[in-house]
DNA sequence: CACGTGTCCATTTTT
DNA sequence: TGGACACGTG
C-alpha cells in the first residue's frame, strides 16, 4: 500500500481507492475533502491511467492550481497534463477548438456580467419599453435561469407558461427581448457565462462526434464541490461520463449556497437514481475544528430539512465557547472587533489567522476603518475586482474588439475613449446605417467614407485606421504582451492617465501597469501553451476575485463574504453582522425565500473556524445613508445556547428580541420633517439670489492633489472659499469647502476647477 | 460635442 | 451613499 494512504481513515481509504464506476463522496466541513481528491488523482496515475484522461472540475481556477500543485508534489511534472479547471474555463476551451461547429469563431468573445447588462440596456432601449419595468438586473437573471436549466430562447417563445408568468410579472415582452438577446450575443460573436454551459450541451448534443471525441479524452471526471452545479453542469458531466461511467462528484449538500446561480441541491440529492450501482462514502469525521464549534453548527443546520443524512464530529479538543458580541452600531462592532484581533495577537495568534467575513460587500467599510485606525493590516478578498475597473475595462476593451471586430460592447466602450470627438449622436448614426444597410457596425466603421463626412468621419476613419493597424500586428503572430504595450501607448489611454496627476489618476496608470504586467507573466508562463492575444482575454475573462494574485503569505487579516470563504479555514473567525433582515438577507427571503439556503450559509461561516468563533452585531446600522435599527438575527437563537458565551465587550447582553422602537424598523419618526415632498419644496424658505462669481481673469486650476485643509481657494464658478476638511472615499477624495457666498459645498477634486491661492 | 449640475434610484451572494 | 442618467450651457 501506498504510504499517502496510511494517513487516511477508513472512508478517506475507500474514496481514495475506488476507481471504476461512479462515486458520490459526502464530504462533511473539514473532512479533509480536498487530501482525498489530490490522493485520488495521484492513484489513479499510480494504477496506470494516462493524466491526459482525467478530467476534474473545480469551483475557482485558485481551488485547481493548487490541487494541481499537490498533485505534482506525490506524482510529479505529469500532473501538468491534468485537465484542471472550473467548467466555464474547460468549456470555454472545448468551444475554443469545437465551437465554429456552431457558428462561432475561436475567437470569440466572453461577455462579463457588465457587458450582458449593458447589451440588455440597449434592447430593450431599442424595442421602446419602459427600464423600469424591465430592470436589466432582473431580466439578465431571468435568462440566466432559463439558459441555465436548458431553455433555449426559441423553447422560451414557444412554451406558453413562460408567457403567462412575463404576463403575470407585468414583463410580457421577456421572451421576445430573451431571442434580441441571445442573436446579438451570437451575432458578436459572444457568450455570456451561461452561454459557455449552454453551448457545450448543445455541442454534445448536436455533434455526436465532438461528444465521442471528449468522452474518449476524459476516461475519468470529477467533480468537486458538486452540490453547486446547476443542471446545465451537471448534464455536462453525465453525457461525458455516459461511455466509461467513472464519474466521482464530491460534495456536501449542507454546503449548496449557490442556488441563486442555478444550483440545484436536487443533483446531489438525485445522484444515485442516474447512477443506480454508485458507490456513496461519507466523511464525516471534521478535523479542523473544536467539539465546541461542530456542535454549534450541527445544532443550526439540524433546522433544514432537506439533507442527507450524516453525523459530523469532531475528536478534537473541546475548545472555546462562541462568543457572541453586540454592538451599538456597525462602527463600534468594527472597532470591537479590531481590538479582539489586537489583543488576539498579544495572545500569539498572527494576522493571517483571523478572518471577517460578511454577508455583503458593502458591510466591509467599518472593518476597514476601524482596521486601519489601530494598524492592523488587512486584506480584502472580493467587491470590485481588479478587472471590473474602468481603466482595465477600456484597455481590455481595445484587446477585445482588436481580436473580434463583431464585440459591439467592446465597440461602443472605445469608440470615443479616450474623447475623439465621435458623440453619442454619431454612435447612433452608424448603430442605425449598419442595421439599414444590414452589415456590422466594423463594416461601417472602417469604410466611413462612404457613408459620412466632415469632421466625425474624420475621426471614425482616424479610430478605423487605428483598430486596423493592430489587427495586423495580431495577424504578424506578435504576442498578448507586445500588443497590449502598443495598444496602451498608442490609443491614448495610458496617455491620459499619465497627464492625470489627481491621486486616482496616479492609482490609475498604476493599474493599467500592473495589467501589462500580468499580461507580461502571462506570455512567459511556460504553462499557457496558446500565448494568442485572444487566449489571454479568454482567460482574463474567467477569472474570480478569489483567483487574483492574494498575497497569500502575506501577515493580514482577511476580510471576505461567507461565499468567498468557501474551502477556506481560520482559527480565529468572526462572523459579523447577524441582524434580522441582513442575514438571513432579506432580498433573499424575498425573492426566493429560501431560508435553507441562508441557514447553510450560517453552516459554511461557522465551519470556517478552527479553534475560536465570533459571532457579533449592530444595534443600528447605517444603510443607504439611513438609519436603521436592527434586531438580532434569527440565528442566534438558533444555536444551541450550551455553545455559547456572551461576550464582555459591548453593551451586556441579554436577549430580549427587541430594544428598537417598535415596528418602525427602517425610519425613526423625525419631528418636524415634513410629510410630503411637494409641501417641503413649498417650506423651502426663499434663498437669496446669488451673484454670480466672475473667476480672476487669469484663471488657471492648480493640482488639486496637493490641496489640505485650511487652504484659501478660488473657485472657478463659486468663488473664494476655504477648505474645511478632505475625505477619502473609494480610492479618490472629496473637499469639504465653505464658499463666501455658496456656503459649503462637497466637491469631487478630479472635477474641481480650483485654484489654491 | 464636452462638461457641469441636478435628480432619481438601488442596493445579495458570483462563474 | 454614490452611480447612472437627463438636461442645460459653453
Amino acid at each position: 500500500m501506498k504510504d499517502y494512504l496510511a494517513g487516511l481513515n477508513e472512508p478517506q481509504r475507500e474514496a481514495v481507492t475506488h476507481i471504476d464506476g461512479p462515486l458520490m463522496i459526502i464530504a462533511g466541513a473539514g473532512s479533509g475533502k480536498t487530501r482525498v481528491l489530490t490522493y485520488r488523482i495521484a492513484y489513479l496515475i499510480e494504477k496506470g491511467v494516462d493524466p491526459f484522461n482525467i478530467l476534474a472540475l473545480t469551483f475557482t481556477n485558485k481551488a485547481a492550481e493548487e490541487m494541481r500543485h499537490r498533485i505534482e508534489k506525490v506524482i510529479g511534472p505529469e500532473a501538468k497534463n491534468l485537465w484542471m479547471g472550473t467548467f466555464h474555463s474547460v468549456f470555454s476551451k472545448i468551444l475554443r477548438f469545437d465551437g465554429h461547429k456552431l457558428g462561432y469563431t475561436s475567437n470569440f468573445t466572453i461577455y462579463d456580467t457588465d457587458d450582458s447588462k449593458s447589451l440588455l440596456r440597449s434592447i430593450i432601449k431599442e424595442m421602446g419599453l419602459d427600464d423600469k419595468a424591465y430592470k436589466p438586473n432582473y431580466v439578465l437573471n431571468r435568462i440566466s435561469a432559463a439558459k441555465n436549466n436548458l431553455i433555449s430562447w426559441q423553447m422560451y417563445n414557444e412554451n406558453p407558461s413562460f408567457a403567462a408568468e412575463d404576463i403575470a410579472a407585468q414583463m410580457p415582452e421577456l421572451g421576445r427581448i430573451y431571442k434580441t438577446y441571445a442573436l446579438r450575443c451570437f451575432s458578436a460573436n459572444a457568450m455570456d457565462f451561461d452561454d459557455l454551459l449552454f453551448n457545450t450541451n448543445v455541442l454534445f448534443r448536436d455533434h455526436l462526434d465532438v461528444l465521442n471525441k471528449y468522452q474518449h479524452k476524459f476516461r475519468h471526471v470529477m467533480v468537486d464541490e458538486f452540490q453547486d452545479t446547476n443542471i446545465s453542469q451537471y448534464l455536462i458531466t453525465r453525457k461525458l461520463a455516459a461511455v466509461s461511467q467513472n464519474i466521482c462528484v464530491v460534495g456536501d449538500d449542507a454546503q449548496s449556497i449557490y442556488a441563486f446561480r442555478g444550483a440545484n441541491i436536487q443533483n446531489i440529492l438525485n445522484f444515485k437514481k442516474d447512477y443506480p450501482d454508485l458507490k456513496v462514502v461519507k466523511l464525516e469525521q471534521n478535523y479542523r475544528s473544536t467539539k465546541n464549534i461542530v456542535n454549534a453548527a450541527n445544532s443550526v443546520i439540524a433546522k433544514n430539512k432537506a439533507q442527507l443524512e450524516k453525523n459530523i464530529f469532531s475528536d478534537n479538543e473541546e475548545g472555546e465557547k462562541i462568543e457572541v458580541i453586540r454592538a451599538m452600531s456597525d462602527n463600534e462592532e468594527g472597532r470591537l472587533i479590531a481590538h479582539e484581533i489586537f489583543e488576539g495577537r498579544l495572545r500569539g495568534l498572527k494576522n493571517s489567522d483571523f478572518a471577517i467575513l460578511y454577508r455583503t460587500n458593502a458591510q466591509s467599510r467599518a472593518f476597514e476603518e476601524a482596521l486601519r485606525k489601530i494598524d492592523i493590516p488587512y486584506r480584502i478578498i472580493g467587491g470590485l475586482s481588479f478587472y471590473q475597473r474602468k481603466e482595465i475595462k477600456d484597455i481590455l476593451a481595445y484587446l477585445r474588439f482588436t481580436v473580434n471586430q463583431q464585440d459591439e460592447e467592446a465597440f461602443k466602450r472605445i469608440i470615443n475613449t479616450p474623447k475623439r470627438g465621435i458623440g453619442d449622436t454619431s454612435v447612433a448614426k452608424i448603430i442605425v446605417l449598419a442595421s439599414e444597410h444590414q452589415t456590422s457596425i466594423w463594416n461601417i466603421v472602417s469604410n466611413i467614407q462612404f457613408y459620412m463626412e466632415g469632421r466625425t468621419a474624420n475621426a471614425v476613419a482616424g479610430f478605423a485606421d487605428l483598430i486596423k493597424s493592430y489587427t495586423v500586428m495580431m495577424e504578424e503572430g506578435k504576442d498578448a504582451h507586445t500588443l497590449a504595450m502598443h495598444v496602451a501607448k498608442t490609443s491614448g489611454l495610458l496617455h491620459e492617465l499619465y497627464m492625470d496627476k489627481t491621486v486616482e489618476g496616479v492609482a490609475r496608470h498604476e493599474n493599467v501597469q500592473e495589467l501589462l504586467n500580468s499580461i507580461r507573466s502571462f506570455v512567459d508562463n511556460d504553462e499557457n501553451e496558446d500565448k494568442s492575444l485572444s487566449s489571454f482575454l479568454q482567460t482574463v475573462s474567467l477569472l474570480t476575485t478569489a483567483d487574483e494574485d492574494d498575497d497569500g503569505d502575506a501577515e493580514k487579516v482577511t476580510l471576505m463574504t461567507i461565499h468567498g470563504a468557501k474551502g477556506l479555514e481560520f482559527k480565529h473567525v468572526f462572523v459579523v453582522g447577524l441582524e434580522e433582515n441582513l442575514f438571513p438577507s432579506q432580498m433573499m427571503l424575498k425573492s426566493r425565500d429560501d431560508l435553507e439556503e441562508e441557514r447553510r450559509l450560517f453552516y459554511v461561516a461557522i465551519t470556517r473556524a478552527e479553534k475560536q468563533l465570533t459571532l457579533s452585531y449592530a444595534q443600528q446600522r447605517y444603510t443607504w445613508g439611513k438609519l436603521t435599527y436592527c434586531e438580532p438575527s434569527r440565528f442566534l437563537e438558533e444555536i444551541d445556547s450550551r455553545y455559547l458565551r456572551f461576550g464582555d465587550k459591548g453593551i451586556p447582553q441579554t436577549f430580549e428580541p427587541s430594544f428598537a422602537p417598535k415596528k418602525q424598523a427602517t425610519r425613526p419618526v423625525v419631528i418636524g420633517e415634513p410629510v410630503k415632498r411637494a409641501s417641503a419644496n413649498a417650506l423651502k424658505p426663499v434663498q437669496p439670489p446669488v451673484q454670480a462669481h466672475v473667476p480672476s481673469a487669469d484663471f488657471e486650476p492648480s493640482d488639486t492633489s496637493k490641496l489640505k485643509v485650511g487652504d484659501k481657494v478660488e473657485h472657478q464658478k463659486f468663488g473664494f472659499g476655504e477648505v474645511k476638511k478632505l475625505e477619502a472615499f473609494s480610492g479618490s477624495t472629496k473637499a469639504h469647502i465653505l464658499f463666501e457666498r455658496e456656503g459649503e459645498k462637497t466637491l469631487l477634486l478630479s472635477f474641481a476647477k480650483l485654484r489654491i491661492l
